[in-house]
DNA sequence: CCTGGGATTTTCT
DNA sequence: GAAAATCCCAGGA
């Protein structure tokens, strides 16, 4: 089991693309009672501004889509197809919509399977009741980092990073081919190729 | 390898 | 009333 150390609003506040790539291997936390259950990203999305078509937010603030107005490091959390949610970062200054959709995790200290959006939210028990929290203070959800990583390993992970078109955003026009899906490379737990 | 459909419900038009 | 930032399963090539 890594050590881990909670990651600080500073880290939050960075352009969306480069979270969206200093997201991987990284841990989300979900404090369920007095369990930890604990995950690596290795996968994740970006959707961008109020022009981006594949965002929910290009429809304009509702009150489904508000969170994403909101400050870095707020969770962004929806339900989806009726059946699956999806857990995103906000990222962004408040007023400007932007947030990371995770697509996968690697279970570290769990063995449901996190590879894809839905199935990663029902492996941690993420729901609505889980929307609109802070990330940064939560004893819920929070995201980490591994304390003992040395700054060659993490030189070597930055290295397997790869983009890609987002998954299920056909619809999203000139938008729809934008490689803002970023992942590891030969990792076993992505979601696609 | 690929394509298509069903599950299920919130959200927006 | 249709669509949706998904997933799983069946069937065809």
């Amino acid at each position: 089991m890594p050590k881990l150390k909670r990651l600080p609003a500073k880290f939050y506040y960075q352009n969306t693309f480069k979270l969206a790539r200093s997201l991987l291997g990284k841990f989300i936390v979900r404090k369920i009672g007095s369990k930890n259950l604990i995950g690596k990203i290795v996968e994740t999305e970006a959707y961008y501004g109020p022009n981006d078509l594949a965002s929910h937010a290009s429809a304009g603030k509702t009150e489904r889509t508000k969170i994403m107005f909101d400050k870095p490091g707020a969770a962004y959390i929806y339900l989806i197809y009726g059946m699956y949610y999806c857990f995103n970062i906000v990222t962004e200054a408040k007023d400007f919509p932007a947030a990371i959709l995770i697509r996968a995790l690697e279970p570290i200290n769990f063995s449901k399977e996190a590879n894809g959006p839905g199935k990663l939210c029902r492996a941690l028990k993420i729901d609505k009741k889980l929307n609109g929290e802070n990330l940064i203070t939560s004893k819920k959800l929070y995201l980490a980092k591994n304390l003992k990583s040395t700054s060659t390993e993490a030189l070597k992970e930055r290295r397997q990073i790869k983009s890609a078109k987002r998954i299920g955003v056909d619809y999203a026009g000139k938008y729809k081919d934008k490689l803002w899906r970023f992942y590891l490379k030969n990792n076993p737990y992505i979601s696609h190729k």
